[in-house]
DNA sequence: GAGGGATAGTGAATCGTTTTACTGAGAGTG
DNA sequence: CACTCTCAGTAAAACGATTCACTATCCCTC
């Protein structure tokens, strides 16, 4: 009734454990006879390795760990994905955390992939975890920094110019004659956010035209954005904007239901654009402008920076990429000519 | 420079090992004044946990694998989310594994599932796993099928009624007076697909109106429902359907951009019903009339039912919970009045 | 004051792999 | 022929936690 193990599988193929094991390893050459048998008593026995002993043993796991900040937006799951597709050719698997942009959750995480001995990790990270970071580095399990660059510079990254993405979508905006205009993001201690929200009042600055007005919210959902429209709509007439600019597409969608449900017209009354242009934003009610940022890029590199700390560790050497955000223009922004 | 481990700890604390586990477990009293020097030498440390030589002592993991369909569709990932969440309630983690509708990367990741000896185990599956399942749960590893039912009644379940859903799709089309209805959907070796479309073939009957015309894809993502969408655009006008039922919202997703980027007016010309009701669809370029699911209760009762076998295993008593379907009529299907 | 509980703490055995140092048996070489 | 070299395979020692059978106090009770 127990499950088999190498003991059991050595015995009724007549050989030694040693040998089962080189034959599951590949790690020593095994004549194919024995090999053969192994194979059969394998099968005969339904026997599945163990992989907690394995890794008491090896002193770490073939799982590679990845921390998002919202499974529920597409963006994320997109490089999640990406980075599944390209560990599996590093025959590698993958452990999915969510923090839910909550630091208490992304704790409990790291937690969870330090106990775990995790031969790496892939985060975006909310809180301040650097030291935490730093710590699973030096005990074996690298770590690569997604969406978000590395100032310390003491993890590679992969990243997205996100004051550039802040700068092209007000420029977009301020260009097509909008002349106040709100920001409506999460918390400003995520770098994005802060970085995107930066980024615009360059634009705006450039051009002369007024600051950004910032409204922040504690969330990068959909919810979030309809109470910032919420609070848009509440504004006296006279100083309400023409225009929004949403951290993530999440936020332009529930911005833009919000709006359309109060009757406002977008684009005419109130332009909108979003980040990250998920499929959704592009298929919305009102079509979307966004800022692309190429998630499966992301995914893949993010990886290979990864399995490249991996296989070679102590190098030390940190690389820093980071992607060029687009401008892709739909209807929330410009009446179409279509 | 090696990771400390609880000789260490021991040592520190002037106690013996079996005394700091005793403090990490509370399996037994310990006096606070030991505990407190434990502590101590914990954090002076820097103490983690070896997870794999507890799970190899203990013969099981504290964590819950769960397995969707594809991490792209937001009904899985609000269904992993409520499992998430039901979790932490009883301490214990979440490991997502994303088949993508393929039966290979299904067996791969029960590999891996099976490898880690996961307490147990939710997947709604994809191909012919369920004897691969029946070992797993012998083996100690309680299976939940979820978005599924058992027919073999060897597992609990939670599903929803396919069949019924299906007649509410169907029966709103025929009754707001569609007569030439097609399904375009995955394949049908998909149970939710095949009860989906039975169901509705039921409604039409009943009302004596054409049988469905199915249009079996190879998946159930947008892309799908644009291949879908421009076979229908593809035949004679006469035949044209003028109703489409979508195996779930993304696929009706991509079925209303393909129509109406080909200038069919929808619903005028062809409406559209998909299933889900994801929160994208209800605000997509024309609303979509869906079938709704309550991902959530569905999430943390599968998760229940799991915990229930968990802690209590071997009773052999399987659990199936059926949640109802409930139309959501939109703009895609009926002119609206608003 | 002997017996009987509690209460804290000890230390060796154990889980199932991988790995390392060895052992033989043939084969090739000077 | 003595020797080194491969090639296959063996047996035992790790890895680091949990647990189980004990021991040592201390306190209470009859």
């Amino acid at each position: 009734m127990a499950a088999a193990n190498v003991r059991d599988v050595a015995a009724l193929a007549g050989v030694s454990v040693g040998t089962v094991s080189n034959v599951l390893n590949q790690s020593k050459p095994v004549a194919p006879e024995t090999a053969k048998r192994v194979h059969e008593a394998i099968d005969k026995l339904g026997f599945v390795r163990n992989d907690a002993a394995r890794q008491l043993r090896v002193g770490q796991s073939r799982t590679v760990g990845i921390m998002v900040l919202d499974v529920s937006n597409p963006f994320f799951t997109d490089i999640a994905r990406s980075v599944e597709d390209t560990l599996t050719q590093f025959n590698r698997s993958l452990i999915l955390g969510n923090s839910g942009d909550l630091a208490s959750r992304e704790l409990a995480y790291l937690d969870l992939f330090e106990e775990q001995r995790v031969s790496g990790l892939l985060i975006t990270p909310v809180g301040n975890v650097l030291s935490r970071l730093e710590r699973l580095r030096d005990r074996g399990s690298p770590v690569v920094l997604v969406d978000r660059h590395d100032n310390a510079r003491s993890f590679s990254s992969v990243s997205v110019d996100d004051q550039r993405g802040g700068y092209l979508a007000a420029a977009h905006l301020a260009d097509t004659g909008r002349t106040n205009i709100a920001f409506v993001g999460g918390t400003s201690q995520l770098q994005q956010v802060a970085q995107r929200s930066g980024g615009a009042q360059d634009a705006l600055r450039e051009r002369g035209v007024a600051p950004l007005r910032v409204l922040e919210l504690d969330s990068m959902r959909a919810e979030a954005g309809r109470i910032g429209a919420e609070q848009l709509l509440a504004l006296p007439a006279s100083s309400r904007p023409d225009a929004v600019f949403a951290a993530n597409d999440l936020i332009a969608l529930g911005v833009l239901r919000a709006l359309t449900h109060a009757g406002v017209r977008v684009p005419d009354d109130i332009a909108i654009i979003g980040y990250d242009d998920i499929y959704f934003a592009a298929n919305a009610a009102i079509p979307i402008s966004s800022i692309r940022q190429p998630a499966w890029e992301m995914g893949r590199t993010a990886t290979e920076l990864l399995m490249a700390e991996i296989e070679a560790p102590g190098r030390g050497e940190y690389q820093h990429v980071v992607f060029q955000p687009e401008l892709i223009v739909r209807d929330s922004t410009v009446r179409s000519a279509d």
